[in-house]
DNA sequence: TCTGGGGTCCTAGGACCC
DNA sequence: TCTGGGGTCCTAGGACCC
């Protein structure tokens, strides 16, 4: 048996705990770059602010209905995001965090001890209680059904936020008033195909002949249609698999026009995924890089492109990194262009930096290049000040909007929160 | 003026091997 | 007139997730 916590409006609750003066009215969290909202506490989406809505063409609603309007705290979101997991893990027999916000747990042999409709409530009630944030808990015996069970569970409020899919009967009840668009695995293309075959509602999709759903689709919505079914397909993953691949990138501030800003970006996204690379101790010997205009600019023709180039030794040190990838950029780089966006790719990853060298290459490993990068590390780490590379710069003009940023309450001494009485 | 960032998995098709 | 069978690896593109 499965549950499915996943906190309440995340971001937007995150931004609520530390300022109870907000209570009772819409918040909102925007996307990194203060671009588009991304989250809405529950009285900003009574409002019908949509998701993804272009905080521009939004801005002037937000300020008549007074809504608070958060850029991404990521520092903040995180600490939080790991206060909830630790209650989790202490409360199940195995955890798997599923994203920021959400986690599978396995209840194996829990009910035995209690009933599975009040361990949920009982993991809301210690989460509220420990962190402010709610969580909504949907329980059943495979992961598609315990995703449904916690959209249930969040959709219809006389839930109590808790519902257990345990029993059949009520699992092909709550898929009768689903539509197959809201299970997960089924996203807007697959539905619209979904309905063109007639198949609308969660439990046809249970129903549907095996054979239909291979002709039309691949074997991942067969998966899904088992695991409504009740059939598990999808086991859980209690420790996170290394990474296949390592993507930073950002969209800027103020359009980039001037290759030497646009150098500074892209180096500094190499260093920064450089960084990410060495704390899942791997190497790299696939890097790229790309650039991109505005999608949306009218009068404008787009230009996207990348540029990939292969490493003759796996590597994670930041200096062969951000030569690959300034290389990258030199292969695609136009003037002339307003551009928006850019970023670094890693790939092709090995644990170790040894690899079999060609009889007549010459390209001796970096002497020393893991204690470097490590005194780098150390040295970036303990909040007594940064090094970096000469080309990431230091005006940093390219870099992001965050307008609208709230402190790192739990992560600054700074920052902390001050009660006065 | 202004529209996020970071991932995974699957499939089809081409290149290439014997 | 007729031109095999079986396989691997890589990449691009499409779908999904939060």
């Amino acid at each position: 048996m499965f549950a499915l916590a996943d906190v309440n409006s995340f971001y937007a609750s995150c931004e609520s705990v530390f300022r109870p003066d907000l209570q009772g009215r819409p918040v909102v969290v925007l996307s990194n770059n203060d671009g588009c909202v991304i989250a809405r506490n529950a009285e900003a989406k009574l409002l019908n602010i949509p998701m993804g809505a272009p905080y521009f063409k939004i801005r002037a609603q937000f300020e008549r209905d007074k809504v608070a309007v958060f850029s991404s705290n990521y520092a903040l979101y995180a600490d939080m995001s790991t206060r909830v997991m630790t209650i989790l893990e202490a409360m199940a027999p195995a955890v798997e965090i599923y994203s920021i916000d959400e986690a599978f747990l396995n209840l194996q042999g829990v009910s035995n001890c209690q009933d599975l409709e009040a361990f949920g409530h009982e993991v809301r009630a210690k989460v509220r209680q420990w962190t402010g944030l709610t969580v909504g808990v949907g329980i059943g015996p495979t992961k598609t059904l315990a995703k449904l069970a916690n959209y249930a569970a969040k959709k219809w409020s006389q839930t109590g936020g808790v519902v257990d899919l345990s029993l059949m009967a009520r699992q092909r009840k709550l898929m009768t008033l689903v539509d197959v668009a809201e299970v997960w695995g089924v996203g807007r293309r697959i539905a619209k195909k979904l309905n063109n075959l007639g198949i609308n509602k969660a439990l046809q999709l249970a129903d549907a002949p095996t054979a239909l759903i291979r002709k039309h689709f691949s074997v991942v919505l067969e998966r899904t249609a088992r695991e409504l079914r009740g059939e598990p397909c999808l086991e859980m993953e209690e420790f996170a698999p290394t990474k296949q691949q390592i993507i930073c990138s950002r969209s800027f501030g103020d359009r980039v026009s001037q290759y030497e800003l646009m150098r500074e970006a892209i180096c500094s996204h190499a260093v920064r995924a450089a960084e990410k690379l060495r704390a899942e101790h791997q190497y790299c010997r696939y890097v790229s890089a790309f650039v991109k205009t505005s999608p949306f600019a009218e009068n404008e023709s787009y230009y996207g492109n990348t540029a990939g180039t292969k490493i003759q030794i796996p590597t994670q040190d930041s200096r062969d990194i951000v030569a690959a990838a300034t290389t990258c950029l030199d292969a695609i780089w136009q003037d002339g262009h307003r551009f928006q966006k850019c970023g670094v790719m890693l790939g092709d990853f090995y644990s170790q930096g040894v690899a079999q060298l060609g009889l007549f290459d010459d390209y001796p490993p970096r002497p020393g290049s893991e204690r470097l990068m490590a005194v780098l590390d150390t040295i970036n780490h303990s909040g007594k000040g940064q090094v970096w590379f000469a080309g990431q710069g230091t005006q940093k003009s390219w870099e992001m909007k965050r307008q609208m940023l709230s402190p790192a309450y739990t992560t600054r001494f700074s920052d902390l929160l001050r009660v006065k009485l």
